[in-house]
DNA sequence: AATTATAAGTTGACACTGCTTACTTCTATG
DNA sequence: CATAGAAGTAAGCAGTGTCAACTTATAATT
């Protein structure tokens, strides 16, 4: 209806409106109803053609992956700028994300960028930078002064590893009926965290 | 060929053949390339057979994945009896079972047993059973006297989210180019704990 | 301005998939 | 020995990924 919209072009960005439809879909009904088929009938667009934009299949779900990791990492930006340092609300911030997007988090690391196959290129490219500027961000999330680079390199691992970890583990369902359940998020990740630097002692 | 198998029945254990030969090509080609026609292919039996044993596709990627989760545990129970109370030696099994067992593990997190489906009941509910032996097994591992059950559970759950958080991270690629890809498992589960243990301190 | 090249979308088809219904066959039990 | 029921088959529907051949609208060129 907007007019500005329609008079881009024969019809308007497809690729964008498949991309969006894609996410749509994959978030309201889940992996498996996530179809090429499917998102050309949400966009009003024959079957085959999001073959002009997209080479394959996994090339569209590396798109959606893409914008996931985007969005992750401005909401990690935003928390760093909003309580600069405090690694906890960052922590939550991740939580968060993945807590409310389930699926799409689930996606960005089982298509992985990294897994080679024949898709997009260009495409793979993009997503891949875009995960590497999360690890940036959540590398500086941690940046410190007394240690080196792989240290902290590191330290950013490690830390990553646990915040995934949780977020894994609550968004299948895991954390249901535990104790973490009656925490918050930023709780829960400060409970682990706390529970690491105090150590695990076990018997022997 | 041989003769005490084939003596069984009018076709064999069906139901384990169909489960052994997803795990295989499960394992070989990948979770797109697991489908029932695919399985009932491989064990030379017609397209809608499996549907005698399975309800579902999703019911014969929970018994694979009940599979899974019984072959976890037991790896954990070995190491837990080679190396009583050292809880590095059961992270550094937990991580080579997922690195080994790639499509596997992540089938395992995947179509996860708490996710609400009309799938089989009973599969549904003996992967369940699996899933929460592999929890006590964690949490045995890191029994402590000084500490009430609560607290343990807490801290299993923390310990997990680690080696969990590896594991994803390590079966998807991100590890590598990684200071962690030069070190073994065991090193690498090492090196992340004590991190942990001496905390990361952030600018402010 | 008319022509042409090309990017973008359509049509129709193939092989494959999950799943269902109706049918057959074997096996175990009364 | 008869027969109920479990196990497997056959045929088919709707949906899927993908491709080749075709059409059309836009952009570029003369």
């Amino acid at each position: 209806m907007t007019t500005s919209e329609k008079a881009t072009y024969h019809h308007g960005d497809l690729k964008k409106a498949l991309t969006e439809a894609g996410l749509q879909v994959l978030q309201q009904e889940g992996l498996n109803a996530l179809s090429l088929r499917r998102v050309a009938r949400e966009a009003s667009v024959s079957p085959a053609a999001p073959y002009r934009h997209f080479t394959d299949k996994h090339a569209l779900l590396i798109a959606i992956s893409e914008h996931g990791f985007t969005e992750l990492e401005s909401r990690l930006r935003d928390s760093k700028e909003n309580r600069p340092g405090d690694i906890d609300a960052s922590g939550a911030a991740y939580l968060s994300f993945a807590i409310e997007n389930p699926e799409l988090y689930r996606l960005m690391f089982t298509q992985n960028i990294m897994r080679e196959t024949e898709a997009d290129h260009d495409a793979k490219e993009r997503s891949r930078e875009a995960f590497l500027r999360l690890v940036e961000t959540i590398e500086n999330g941690i940046q410190n002064n007394h240690i080196e680079d792989t240290q902290c390199h590191m330290l950013a691992l490690s830390a990553w590893s646990l915040v995934h970890g949780v977020s894994m583990l609550a968004i299948d369902g895991v954390l249901a009926g535990s104790p973490f359940e009656e925490l918050s998020h930023s709780q829960i990740f400060k409970t682990a965290q706390s529970y690491f630097k105090n150590g695990w002692r076990s018997k022997k």
